[in-house]
Parts: C-alpha cells; sequence; structure tokens
DNA sequence: TATGATTGGTCAACATAGCTGACATAATTG
DNA sequence: CAATTATGTCAGCTATGTTGACCAATCATA
C-alpha cells in the first residue's frame, strides 16, 4: 500500500478518502487541502490522460493522412519553434535515441518538410529548420491545438489559465522546469 | 497558414504574437485575453507534452522493473478504478481495439495481476477485477502519482488547482467530459 | 423456438516508435 | 597528435497500436 520508493524528496501525506460514498467533508471554513482527497488527485490524474488523447487526437489525424506520426509531429513542431536547432538540441527535448530520432528526421527531410544546414561556428553540427512546405504543416497542426487551448482558455478565464499553467509547472521534473522557466520568461513559477 | 478544416465549431481568434521580442502589451486594465497570445497559446502545449512525460515517468520506471508497460498500467489502473467492470466497459475507456487489449490483458491474468469473473445478468461478460497482487501494485502505481499531484496541487493552492481542473475539462473532447463529469459529481463544470 | 445481435476471444500480419549495441566519419579541442 | 564531440548508420529487438477474418457462448426478440 505505502510505496517503499520514495524518489520525490518531501512531498505532502495524502488523505485516503474512499471514492464511493465519501461525506462532502464540509466542515472547517478555508477547507485547506480540500483537493488532496484521495479522487481529486485520481480525478487529476485522469484529466491528464483524457486530455492528453483527446489534445493530440486532431492533430495524429491530419498527421495521419499525410502518413506521418505524433513523432513526427513532434520534431516539426520543435524546429519550428526554435528554428536553426542542432540535432543534439533536438535530442535534449524529445529525450530519445538519436536512432530513434533519425528515422523520423530523415523521413521528414526526404520528404522535404526540414532542411539540414551546416553550423557555422561548428562544422559538424547539422542546424535543423523548417522548409516552406514544413512551415506550412506546422502552421496547420499547431493552429489546431491552438485553437483547443484558446476556446479552454478563454471559456475559463485568466485566473483558470494561471492555475493551470501553475500546477502543470508544478508536476514537471525540475530539470525541465527549469528549462521551461529560461524558454517563457514571465513564466509564472 | 489558415487551416481549412475547422473541426470544432466555434472557436475564438488567436492573437498571433511573434515568439520573439514581443512587447509586454501591459495596455489596458483587465487585460481580458491577454492569456491568448500565440505564445501563451504554446506554453500551453509545451507544458502537456513536458508534463504528461514526466508525470507518467516514475510510474513507467517501476512498471519496466516488473517486465510491464504503460499499457498495463493503464488496465490495472481502470480496473482498479472500477472492479466488477466488463471489457467492453473499458474498451470504451481506453479506445483501442479488442486485440490490443488482449494481448495486454491477457498478460495481467496470466501473471496474476487481474481476475476474471462471469457475469451474473449476462454470462457472456467477464467482469474483471483485481487480484491481491494487482491491487497492491496499483496501490504502489497509484500512489506515485497522486504524491505527484499532491506536492503540485499543495505547492499552488486550491485556487490553482480549480483552473487547472477547469481549463483540462474544457481540454477534453466533449464526450468524454460529460462521462467524466458523471464520475466526479462535484466536478467543477 | 429459431434467428440475429452482442460479448468476448483468437490467429495472423502489419506499422509506428521506442530501445540497445556496434561502428564510422568529420570536426573540434586540449 | 590524441581525445572528445556531433552526427549518422546498420542490425535487431520490444511494446503497442492497427486490420481483417473467424469462432463460441449467450442474449434478445420476432
Amino acid at each position: 500500500m505505502s510505496p517503499e520508493n520514495t524518489p520525490t524528496g518531501n512531498v505532502p501525506r495524502v488523505k485516503s478518502t474512499s471514492m464511493s460514498g465519501s461525506a462532502p467533508q464540509s466542515s472547517s471554513g478555508p477547507l485547506k487541502g480540500l483537493y488532496l482527497r484521495k479522487q481529486d488527485l485520481r480525478r487529476g490524474i485522469e484529466l491528464m490522460f483524457f486530455a492528453y488523447r483527446d489534445f493530440t487526437g486532431e492533430a495524429d489525424q491530419m498527421l495521419s493522412n499525410l502518413d506521418l506520426g505524433r513523432a513526427h509531429h513532434r520534431v516539426i513542431y520543435f524546429v519550428g519553434r526554435q528554428p536553426g536547432m542542432s540535432v543534439s538540441d533536438l535530442l535534449a527535448i524529445l529525450k530519445i535515441t538519436k536512432q530513434s530520432l533519425s528515422r523520423v528526421l530523415s523521413h521528414l527531410i526526404n520528404t522535404g518538410y526540414i532542411q539540414q544546414t551546416q553550423g557555422a561556428r561548428d562544422k559538424r553540427q547539422r542546424l535543423l529548420s523548417l522548409t516552406k512546405k514544413g512551415e506550412t504543416l506546422e502552421a496547420k497542426l499547431t493552429d489546431l491545438q491552438c485553437r483547443r487551448f484558446a476556446a479552454a482558455y478563454s471559456a475559463r478565464g485568466g485566473a483558470a489559465v494561471d492555475g493551470f499553467v501553475k500546477v502543470l509547472s508544478s508536476l514537471l521534473d525540475d530539470e525541465i522546469r527549469a528549462a521551461l522557466r529560461q524558454q517563457y520568461p514571465d513564466h509564472i513559477d
């Protein structure tokens, strides 16, 4: 029941409340920590699962029509985000092996979505960027996902977005959070 | 640039703001819709990607030590959540083919994590539940993920959790949101 | 009761996307 | 010059999704 391994250090204890038939617990005023009930945490787990699936669903559909997969999407997305990045930069973001990346990246180069140029300072580097064709696809895919976010954000408002970003940030591993904080200077952290 | 297909109906327009060097836009008072800048939406996309990966990472590690994968985890999780569910219930949640499920489910039955009992009303049904061994594993895995959520939730507080749940809910496809609303009666929706 | 639908399972084949290990080439760095 | 780094490649394995075909048991109903 209580796991031996505690990889994350100081973590608050979880209130165990049975999923079924829990009393509303409407006792104290501010109800500090009400959201730490087991069922609330499980709701979080499930929301992540379903939301991630739905969030990628539309793009996956568009990609499959082009005989591309989610792995291609990630490459296109991150190269589009930071044109001129090196292969090792991309590997560090995706955290996959270069052999895995190679398969996908080669295909994107062969089919004209991505181009490589030799690095100026370091001639070993192959700096990655989107072709026109790649830019067009990236725009379509990102637009699809941005629309979903824009709908959710505007449906819920700025305060909700703020909480969303805060909680997602805190779900990240520390190094990733640090890296993202770099990328987004006005990041809530 | 602007995609022809608009699968989701009425969706607000996205403010296109270049990622690099955008002025802080600190003009009006309430700043309604400031969070709809392109860079904020992309931050959302990236947060989902990284947070999902990190959120599943620890469990994945524990699973791989047992020669199990994320697919097994999903089965164990949802069966643990709703013991006595039928195979078709599970298929409807996971949205995979029964052949895919069969591989994973058979393995979990053969290795003693899950048991099947014939349905009482409908004898065709194989109702699924966790064995003791399965319950133990489910508890460990869920505890791992719940700890991460509990840490994030308590670091950010109830208002943030509220926003988090609201936005994630709005990212869902409509049917999934409806189904989840059933599961969580006091769901914010 | 006979028929058709549903529930669950199986076999076979295939695709995607991850992995390890070994090795190679070119360029940089000390 | 030697060691390291950046990138790429070959070969093979695994996990997890897909189709398509088919089967048995059970249920529901005309």
